[in-house]
DNA sequence: GGCCATATACGATACGATCCGTGTTGGATC
DNA sequence: GATCCAACACGGATCGTATCGTATATGGCC
């Protein structure tokens, strides 16, 4: 006789007074913290557990990998009971996704880039280097996950779409200065260059040193027009081995 | 008060009639039927339950996405009992990476090709088509889960390998045929192209019709030495329009 | 050839464990 | 008074393992 009477509660009336767990406020879920609307009523959220939530989840995606998190060992890490990660997240993919979010929306430098070339091959380098496994982590199991649809589009308009974005950036500015041609299809572009660093995932290769520069070097010729150097800015590209200089 | 006493059946003496269960095969786990050493004495193994089980695995694999797969669910769709699963694969992992080896060891032609670009850009479209999105599926989430080293290598090995090695030979066909320079690194572009189909689903952009021979072309470029044409064979490369006669 | 021991597969069922997402309570904070 | 918080309880799902009774194969012995 464990049976509880949940919906049989005497005071129906609408229940003021509990968290609304499912119900939690509308429309923020994902972005810990809204604070919008001049201020809500009631006691606002401790912004220690709230960092300290995307902390312990950053920590762990890096330690364990995303499918071995559970929320009870996030709340655990960071000091806090499980219904104060959920009152925050939906679940996983809403707490991972948020807190790769937060924790780099830093350094996506928009200025304009005396040598975007340059720039781009950094940023691949960086890109191989620091964030390419948890994207592809997470973006796997959310494809695999069907239905979170959701959590997959908020993981891309928050994590994907600014860093394609920047390196898209980078190419367009290298086309506007006169690098590239005209009409050098740079999305094909980008979709080569950063799918190469996943392309070597799959396959479980490791990047050797300088293929970005090499990756970049193998689009360019197809962008510029021209073989063995950039387009009309003069700018020499140095092949890494085969400086041969093509007529 | 249902606590049953397990531990208290009344003859323990060995009992020599039960399934090994933890102690199945050894080093046969992924492979269903091993079959080799003359015949293994005991009931062989139904090879229609096999097959039934990589059959509901696979469609579960393409309706419901690897996340919604349980071993449960594949097996009450082979009509089989779980026990019947785990007798043959370790884990999800161990029994969707053998389905999906097990389903698709065809048609990956190994013969010369007269046209190694056209095959290359034909076979993408198929990879594109068919294969990319449970590949993302599977390697995400098995790099997400650590540990299942073991079931991503023999991922690797089992289906991303072949499939890989199958573009990397059209590449290095065509560079025998002169239409690549001998120093082209096939290998780097090789990570581009598949890589692109990747970079798609991560952004979320579907594949536009013709994509395959655009990247290919831009790779072909830096790969050929020369602008707008193929190598020293004199095959040109005919860009969206396509199939004329390479003498 | 017929019989039996041995060995394994199979279906059914149960178990403990872990995690999930959802309550509920009682106290603290705005 | 509204909301937060920690703590805990709950039912459910899935996991991987185990045990039972039965079915089906091999090989040795009569």
């Amino acid at each position: 006789m464990t049976t509880i009477p949940l919906a049989a509660v005497p005071d129906d009336r609408s229940t003021p007074s509990v968290d609304r767990q499912a119900g939690r406020r509308p429309g923020q879920v994902g972005s810990p913290p809204p604070r919008q609307t001049g201020r809500s009523p009631g006691r606002p959220r401790d912004e220690r557990a709230t960092s300290a939530i995307t902390d312990a989840a950053l920590r762990q995606l890096a330690d364990v990998g995303y499918a071995k998190i559970s929320m009870e060992s996030v709340a655990t890490e960071a000091g806090v009971a499980r219904a104060t990660v959920y009152r925050r997240y939906r679940d996983k993919a809403d707490l991972v996704t948020a807190a790769i979010a937060t924790n780099s929306t830093t350094h996506l430098s928009t200025g304009p880039s005396p040598d975007p070339r340059a720039d781009l091959i950094a940023y691949l380098n960086e890109f191989d280097g620091h964030f390419a496994e948890s994207c592809l982590e997470v973006v796997g199991t959310l494809i695999g996950a069907r239905e979170e649809r959701s959590s997959l589009d908020l993981h891309r308009q928050r994590v994907v779409e600014p860093r394609m974005g920047h390196a898209l950036d980078l190419l367009a500015q290298a086309r506007q200065l006169g690098q590239l041609r005209p009409d050098a299809d740079i999305d094909l572009a980008l979709q080569m260059l950063a799918g190469s660093v996943f392309a070597r995932r799959m396959a479980g290769v490791a990047s050797t040193p300088g293929w970005a520069e090499r990756a970049v070097d193998m689009v360019w010729v197809g962008l510029s027009g021209t073989v063995g150097g950039a387009g009309g800015a003069g700018q020499r590209q140095t092949p890494t081995g085969s400086d041969a200089t093509p007529n």
